[in-house]
DNA sequence: CTGATGTTTCAGAAAATACTGAAATAACAG
DNA sequence: CTGTTATTTCAGTATTTTCTGAAACATCAG
């Protein structure tokens, strides 16, 4: 492995990350090469730089296609692929989202709306189902809001997110504000539970 | 493996789930199956209902100790282990970010801060480590609203979620009533940034 | 202490996954 | 069409991970 110090410590850590994260080595190294390049890389290119044969890289880029992590480009009076990861971040990240999700979230999903559709013989079936539309319903909320989160651009995000606690201080502001808009004679005394916006009760899961 | 249908079914998708998720099908399946259970089941139990070695029992729990994924309760006059889920889902998605990100995340975030302090030689390392700057910078955010949101309620969280993209808007009005009272005389024209909160600069990463 | 019961450790077998080199396939230039 | 270069597939090997049974260890009652 020939590569410079700082790239390679990079590469030699994403490999090793590689399997908490549910990736191969292989994979985890060409990633974290193409992340660090300054420019499109072919398999060639990458095989040499991390001592892969010219097949493992093969399907570690074929692997990484199927994420969507990679983007194939084709240079003037060259006919080998070239690969190189997407500059921005946050575009990385919510590909990865939509990714995993597909892959993790939604067979979950689809097996849980299934079983709940049953109706359970055994008393043990019952409590199970019980618990199997409490995971459901979890799951469903946390999909739904990273849905909704998805359609915002990265500043947008960004914003919201540098606010972190502080959105919950403006909702509650928003409250009060509608409640003495409703009733204007009155103060408000103390509010029971400071997030809900009066739009959207806050029904504890 | 002698359990109703639809215990059953859970089981064996979590047991499936299991090398998506980067935990093996053991693992998985004594999880759902204390998660879908009543009581508290001991390891003898658990080895029956799965048709698993007794040592693989033992070898699986406490995998899901290291994880603060299951309780240990005693039983009066018993001195066998018992083991069961958590309840709340909420609880239980809270106690799975924190230890997948002291796994998962932090190991990363602490090799990118020490590469950033290096000084690269060659121009190769220069451009790795603006990238690395960038992967920080994200990652960072990230986990530091995460941090935010964790101390909040779940109440609040189901409501803030529930709002999803609506937020923003809020957000946004919060801006223009900063706007209209620091400068009261003059109208609001085009907002660039319509979350821009003021007090916190949308610095876009 | 002794025996009964419960839990953990660990070496090796079994299974799953990753990786390679060789062969097959594809795409193109002349 | 033929030769050259790029890419993929695949069967077999190597490596890693999972799983088991046996043995070691722990705790407690009598």
């Amino acid at each position: 492995m020939n590569l410079p110090p700082l790239s390679k410590r990079f590469v030699l850590h994403f490999g090793e990350m590689g399997s908490r994260w549910g990736i191969n080595r292989t994979v985890g190294q060409i990633y974290a090469l193409l992340y660090v390049s300054a420019q499109a890389l072919n398999a060639e290119e990458i095989a040499e730089s991390l001592s892969f044969s010219r097949s493992n890289v093969s399907m570690g880029l074929k692997e990484l296609q199927s994420w969507n992590l990679v983007k194939l480009i084709h240079q003037a009076n060259d006919r080998r692929d070239y690969f190189s990861a997407p500059e921005d971040v946050w575009s990385i990240f919510r590909t990865l989202a939509v990714e995993r999700r597909k892959r993790e979230i939604d067979p979950t999903l689809s097996m849980l709306r299934d079983a709940l559709l049953e109706q359970p013989s055994v008393d043990e079936d019952i409590h199970a189902q019980a618990r199997m539309k409490q995971m459901y319903e979890f799951i469903e909320l946390i999909t739904t809001w990273l849905d909704d989160v998805q359609s915002m651009d990265s500043g947008t995000l960004v914003s919201l997110m540098q606010m972190g606690a502080t959105v919950q201080k403006l909702v509650a502001m928003k409250t009060r504000i509608k409640q003495a808009l409703t009733s204007p004679g009155t103060r408000s005394k103390a509010t029971p539970n400071a997030a809900s916006t009066g739009d959207t009760p806050a029904k504890t899961i």
